[in-house]
DNA sequence: CGTGCGGTTGATCCGAGTCAAGCCAAGTGG
DNA sequence: CCACTTGGCTTGACTCGGATCAACCGCACG
């Protein structure tokens, strides 16, 4: 890991300056900062650091008390959770955009690894605590967030509990789609593993491929190689997902 | 369903008679009210009300708008979604002091249906969202709330993800212990029926049964009734529970 | 040219689901 | 008061999906 200090200490001198590297971010428009007043923005700004994670660094252990919280520049994130015998559940994954990190004092609930090559916008957690309590627009905005992350892992909850394994890798495709936003036929990264898809859909890496040979051979899916695919049929993708009811919606 | 409508009207009158429901709400420190400025308190009151829902009515449909959100003051709610083929999964339990609802827009990403005759407080949602903007204390509030939902649902990942059937009984027998605050040897009320705790724990109502019966056979708990149990070994339960490790912390 | 690593494929096993029967307590009606 | 029903729960026999164990493939790299 290391620090990306290029014009982050010179906020001190001029908001002008200060703000120049928020206005060439990748994310700009879609992190947390996005709705922050000037004022806002520059405070938090000034109170930031930008770091880059290799790929299997870990940001924070779960169990650990929470030092910072940040929002992801580019790269992909893992939030894992390891039982006593040393099996790992993913527990979701943070793209471009999305914050992590536990305000407000828990303990992290979940450890915070690099999937591949990450830059982050860093926040030392007690200056950000005490930023949104000063600006309530930053509280609203982190109170959205986490509302949506809610949900998603309620919907998560639903795949474990009651889908089968084709219907969870299947799921996956289909959530990998939405977040590339790619088109039937275009290829779309994946940017896991088998054994971390596993860890995500509470499955073996076995069964993984097996499934994944299954779509193939059913058409759904072509598999260039092992870190993409194509989608073939969104429809029977959607079927073997078991949501077809929701195709309507 | 039946509103309750003692003193709540009255709220427009006269302040100190508008604060007097809040006064001998059994929930008032738990609540998410427990922390705002009396302005703020009288401000949601005079926007509330108080109604009663008997067992097994649905309080908010899955999918739809959400239109209420509210504070249980007693009773038991089940949060549930349900799969195309009709099978359902609970998401989570409201308690007494617990918020319930969807702020801020989105749709409803579970029903909301009583367990045991439950009462709420109740209010329009707009109105709870206009008044959640202008009053940060009680985005703050929420916005803890959250956190610890999430944090929640994120457990019952790992839960559904990686434990045994016997795993997950004792962990929710666990669960339940807890949040009744009992001690090893007096009895728990279960409040919900097998199928409501397979439901829960993603698993079938045979084999809820099944494991309850193993861990009366192996000592660990009394069954007085299908309602209620009693911890004979706390420690031999968390052991069932797969989570020994975190005895220690 | 071996060696290691990630992935695939096959054979077998086991835990939880499914199907079916029976138990028990609480109604219900003759 | 007793026979009958009903609903929730338990128990047993069997099935099946996914885990486990093991062999093998293909490619990158020393």
């Amino acid at each position: 890991m290391y620090v990306d200090t290029t014009g982050v200490m010179a906020g001190a001198t001029s908001t002008r300056i200060a703000a120049s590297p928020c206005l060439v971010c990748p994310i700009r428009e879609r992190a947390i900062c996005a709705h922050l007043s000037d004022d806002a923005l520059r405070n938090l700004l000034t109170r930031s650091r930008r770091i880059v994670l290799q790929r299997g660094e870990t940001l924070i252990w779960e169990g650990d008390e929470t030092l910072v919280v940040g929002t992801v520049r580019s790269g992909l994130l893992k939030l894992t959770s390891t039982m006593g015998d040393g099996r790992e559940q993913i527990l979701g994954l943070a793209f471009p955009g999305d914050f992590v990190g536990r305000p407000f004092g828990a303990l992290a609930g979940s450890s915070i690894t690099a999937l591949t090559e990450t830059a982050l916008c860093l926040f030392r957690r007690h200056a950000f605590d005490a930023l949104a309590r000063d600006h309530p627009e930053l509280q609203h905005a982190l109170l959205l967030r986490t509302l949506d992350e809610l949900d998603r892992a309620r919907r998560w909850i639903v795949l474990l509990a009651r889908k089968s394994a084709g219907e969870r890798v299947a799921t996956f495709l289909l959530e990998m789609a939405d977040r590339a936003g790619a088109e039937d036929g275009e290829p779309i990264e994946i940017m896991l593993s088998r054994q971390q898809m596993a860890d995500f859909l509470g499955l073996t890496i076995e069964t993984v491929s097996r499934k994944l040979t299954h779509l193939r051979q059913a058409r759904v899916v072509q598999l260039p190689d092992l870190k993409s695919f194509v989608i073939l049929s969104r429809k029977a993708l959607w079927n073997a997902a078991g949501d077809l009811d929701r195709l309507a919606a």
